[in-house]
RNA sequence: AGGCGCGUAGCUCAGAUGGUUAGAGCGCACGACUGAUAAUCGUGAGGUCGGCAGUUCGACUCUGCCCGUGCCUACCA
């Protein structure tokens, strides 16, 4: 006969191997069928909402691992939330305008042989306005293949009307409330394109320059040794001085002032007089001017000779000014004199020492074109990067100069036409981190206030925070672009003042809510200005809005549009470089509009890295393409990768990892499908057997359930899966596999199947599939499914729409896990000994040995009631008491004969019998049989 | 160069307020089982806790410096 036959084995559909690449896109498809999404919504409906508003990515190429990681972090939270029985309503988004697109069409322009400035800028908005939709539908493939459950079927989008005319209505209220103004900054400016640059459309390389050391003659100087002395800077950029307006020093940097007595024939320096220099450069000043030598007049520091005030090296040739001499930290005397002219047209340290800090007004001097403007004496006209020989030789034919001399250095040059960049000064439009205009307090502390009452995960990311907005300066608004949102402003022609007028913002607004923000540049301003203003007396301002205020207005024409969401969102989650840009950009945003955060959490993510921690790159090639795993592993797995990392920190990932997480899946998998085929056709209204019955190790297991149950719920909330994800896996791993599944295995296979004991354990075995399922599904969304759906049977049923399972506290028992805590460990000191006596050859398995103990009164105690052969899986066991404090153990090869069907040796079996069947089993063979 | 982080076994991670031989899981090695079977069980070997110096009776844990690395700025006259 056959026993095996007569054994209760586990029986599942549910395979062992998940075939993920081939199984997700099914679940994805019957998710649709289910209407997983919606169902889930109207479920919820009435329930708490839990709003993560998601950070929308930009609609410009394929997904990397950095966007898989960031969904999938997302996704978790609103799942877990979802098992809390939240009503997590995540709704997707895209950042659509902006420079990296208005890049790709003009570049597919330039293949074309098409100049973008002839083609019309509705036209050219439109190409803009497709390019990024196709990609937005391309993401969102992608992103829902990761599981990601959301409304794909309605995402926001930057660039819709509606969106267009609420970041306008925005702009309206900064303009309103007075904190948008007009000013000037200097921007990076191509003289070629004849327009404004971004950083990052700026490379770096080498350009050769003409240098000149100029002199400035001293007018005041609170020493008085330096009367009719001179400062002398260096540039590499003669063609900014016409518009010097002050020189810097450094407080702590030795200067002397220095008598000239001897020079080389070429030298531009006179004999005689008394130039001021560093110490530390004096040598090399000399060597490049040609003075031979020099006697030392007076020593003193860059803070002896704050205050003083000389005259531009062109004086009484039309640049009468006098030009200041401030102090400033980033002066060096790594090259130059020491001393650093002062252009604050032309760079963002002059414009922020001289203008911001010492209030000197910032000249226009240099034209779009990059020529100098015409009004200017002797240099009117020139080209800011042809002409810097003709203005160092006019310069030093009217004695402004000690020397001139090439330099070879590193120069920001455009990555479109590869010519030199200059800075330049530009009408720019800002909103002021500083005026008064929110209940009387300034933006700053606004928002610095709203950052002490936001949850911050970690915590560090709320000094990062704090300590970038103490710092940044009013907020630049103006882009000189045309993919965009368009600053919605006229201001006067005459007096330069904005237009404030509701009336008027209204109309922009819905005039853009209807036809898009297209309409600022092909609608007449009559249209909005209307009646009461003139079109002629007002320049309509053709700037296109920071795309960081698209993005840093989502609260507005999302979060609070929606009736489905609100504000402020519970959590804003994105990586840790968007201290900078959105969450950055959202709190200034409604800060100033509403005075409070448009969140109540933030969370950030590390990077990802490669194996080695190196970042990702093509050169190196080692970049992971999540698409590519999902093919090969499964979207299951990347999600496993995500919670099994730290992802407050950098992140890594590569095969050796993938591999892994694969091992962990198995795990995970496996013990679903072991309770699946042991749980299988349990009927819980007749087999179920209540706590107070059950064996104690059962009791054990449910209290464990309890335990990790509130742990769960706790890290959910913390949203710690990190710490989720080890809970679970050692509890598969160590407690049900490795323990509690080994030691049920001879009751759940052998006993009869109605016993007490049987069904205890299948009770709560289904107590615990119910609980791993729930647990595992914000995760393994859809190994989950699957599990579930092999559990059910239900069709129309998914793990998603349910919450995490409830488990009631009296499974909680401290005192039976405090003891189960000490059997365990006596357990694995057997199993050493045990172990032993299998590499002796004494036994093989362990149903082929029996135990013998002899323990303390107290060791016996703690095994009192416990079935100590079933317990280590043997054969037989047993314990004496004796007087030692150690444990002895002996093992020793069980005597008897084995039951053909529990494989059990038993001393009244005969050993030569293999027939023989042990008298548990012949019970049950008889019960069967009469069933 | 500056701001904010990170650096514990091959991999992923634990290690309140400094205190006995630094933990877990995976992987690996060896073994067992063949009734979870491309599974399962057991045992074991792996770490100068990035480096150096200091504070202390005592530091993976505190301080300083250095090295490596990531994000964000600044790369300038």
């Amino acid at each position: 006969m056959d026993y095996k036959q007569t054994v209760f084995l586990p029986k599942t559909e549910f395979p062992m191997r998940g075939g993920l690449p081939k199984k997700e896109p099914e679940i994805l498809e019957r998710w649709q069928k289910l209407g997983l999404y919606d169902q889930l919504r109207k479920a919820r409906k009435n329930a708490p909402k839990f709003v993560l508003h998601d950070g929308p990515p930009y609609a410009n190429g394929q997904l990397h691992i950095g966007h898989a990681l960031n969904k999938i972090l997302k996704d978790v939270i609103n799942r877990s939330q979802s098992m809390l029985g939240k009503n997590a309503n995540y709704v997707p988004g895209w950042d659509c305008h902006g420079l990296p697109i208005e890049w790709k069409i003009e570049e597919q322009y330039r293949k074309k042989g098409k100049d973008k400035d002839e083609v019309p800028i509705a036209e050219f908005r439109q190409e803009c306005r497709d390019f990024a939709a196709h990609w937005l539908n391309i993401q969102s493939e992608e992103f829902q293949r990761l599981g990601i459950l959301g409304d794909w079927g309605n995402p926001y989008t930057t660039m819709r009307y509606e969106a267009e005319s609420i970041i306008a209505a925005e702009m309206g209220k900064f303009l309103m409330n007075g904190s948008l103004y007009r000013g000037s900054k200097p921007v990076m400016w191509s003289p070629v394109e004849k327009t404004a640059l971004a950083e990052a459309e700026v490379e770096y390389s080498d350009h050769k320059s003409v240098t000149i050391f100029a002199r400035f003659k001293v007018v005041s100087c609170p020493l008085q040794e330096l009367q009719g002395a001179s400062f002398v800077i260096w540039t590499t950029t003669p063609w900014t001085m016409p518009g010097n307006r002050a020189m810097a020093c450094g407080a702590e940097i030795p200067y002397s002032a220095l008598r000239i007595t001897e020079t080389s024939d070429s030298s531009l320096a006179k004999l005689g007089e008394v130039i001021c220099l560093a110490d530390e450069l004096k040598d090399r000043v000399f060597d490049e001017t040609g003075i031979v030598k020099a006697d030392v007049v007076t020593r003193f520091t860059g803070a002896d000779i704050a205050g003083s005030v000389a005259h531009h090296p062109m004086f009484s040739q039309g640049y009468d000014h006098d030009v200041p001499l401030f102090l400033a930290d980033y002066v060096t005397t790594e090259q130059g004199t020491g001393f650093v002219h002062i252009a604050p047209g032309h760079g963002p340290e002059d414009y922020a020492l001289a203008h911001l800090k010492h209030g000197v007004e910032v000249p226009d001097t240099v034209g779009e074109d990059g020529l100098i403007a015409e009004h200017l004496p002797l240099f009117g006209g020139m080209h800011v990067l042809r002409d810097n020989q003709k203005i160092a030789d006019i310069m030093n034919e009217y004695g402004g100069l000690i020397g001139i001399g090439t330099l070879v250095h590193s120069y920001p040059h455009s990555w479109r036409s590869h010519a030199p960049v200059i800075y330049r000064n530009a009408a720019q439009w800002f909103v002021s981190m500083g005026d008064e205009h929110v209940d009387g307090t300034g933006l700053r502390s606004v928002a610095l206030d709203a950052l002490q009452n936001t949850d911050f995960y970690p915590a560090s990311g709320q000094k990062r925070l704090i300590s970038m907005i103490e710092n940044r300066p009013d907020w630049c608004l103006s882009r000189q672009r045309a993919w965009g949102v368009p600053i919605p402003v006229f201001y006067h022609k005459q007096t330069g003042e904005p237009l404030r007028d509701q009336a008027v913002v209204d109309r922009i607004v819905s005039a853009f809510a209807e036809e898009g923000c297209d309409v600022w540049f092909t609608s007449p301003a009559a249209r909005f200005l209307g009646a009461d203003y003139n079109e002629a007396d007002y320049i309509q301002v053709k700037d296109i809005a920071d795309v960081w205020f698209d993005s840093g207005s989502t609260h507005a024409f999302v979060l609070e549009t929606r009736e489905d969401l609100q504000s402020p969102a519970d959590l804003y989650l994105e990586g840790s470089d968007q201290h900078r840009g959105w969450f950055h950009s959202s709190l200034l945003e409604s800060c100033g509009t509403r005075g409070q955060a448009p969140y109540k959490g933030v969370l950030t993510h590390g990077f990802v890295l490669d194996e080695q921690g190196r970042k990702m790159s093509k050169s190196l090639g080692n970049v992971v393409a999540p698409q590519k795993i999902i093919q090969q592993n499964g979207a299951d797995i990347l999600r496993l990768w995500v919670v099994s990392s730290d992802y407050y920190d950098d992140l890594r990932i590569g095969p050796e990892i993938i591999k892994r997480q694969t091992d962990h899946y198995r795990r995970i998998r496996n013990t679903l499908r072991y309770l699946l085929g042991a749980v299988n056709g349990f009927d819980r209204s007749t087999e179920a057997v209540q706590p107070a019955e059950m064996p104690e190790l059962e009791r054990w297991v449910l209290h464990r359930l309890a335990e990790l149950d509130q742990q769960i719920r706790e890290n959910t909330c913390a949203y710690d899966f990190h710490g989720i994800f080890t809970l679970i896996h050692d509890f598969c791993n160590s407690d049900l596999s490795a323990f509690y599944f080994d030691v049920r295995k001879d009751c759940l296979y052998c006993d009869e199947q109605n016993s007490l004991d049987r069904r205890a354990c299948r009770t709560v075995m289904d107590h615990a599939l119910q609980c791993l399922i729930s647990w595992v599904a914000p995760v393994l969304c859809f190994t989950a499914d699957e599990a579930w759906l092999a559990y059910t049977g239900d069709e129309t049923d998914s793990i998603h729409l349910h919450t995490y399972m409830d488990v009631p506290d009296h499974w909680r028992d401290q005192l039976v896990a405090d003891r189960w805590v000490k059997i365990r460990s006596l357990r694995s000191e057997i199993m050493v000994a045990l172990e032993a006596a299998r590499n002796d050859g004494t036994i093989g398995g362990g149903l082929s040995a029996e135990v013998k103990l002899t323990a303390s009164q107290d060791t016996a105690d703690l095994l009192n009631g416990i079935d100590l052969a079933s317990l280590l899986i043997t054969s037989a066991a047993e314990i004496d008491i004796g007087d030692t404090a150690n444990l002895q153990i002996s093992v020793r090869r069980a005597e008897g004969g084995k039951c053909v069907r529990c494989w059990k040796v038993f001393a009244y079996l005969p050993a030569e019998n293999e027939q023989a069947i042990c008298s548990r089993c012949e019970t049950v063979l008889i019960a069967k049989s009469e069933d």
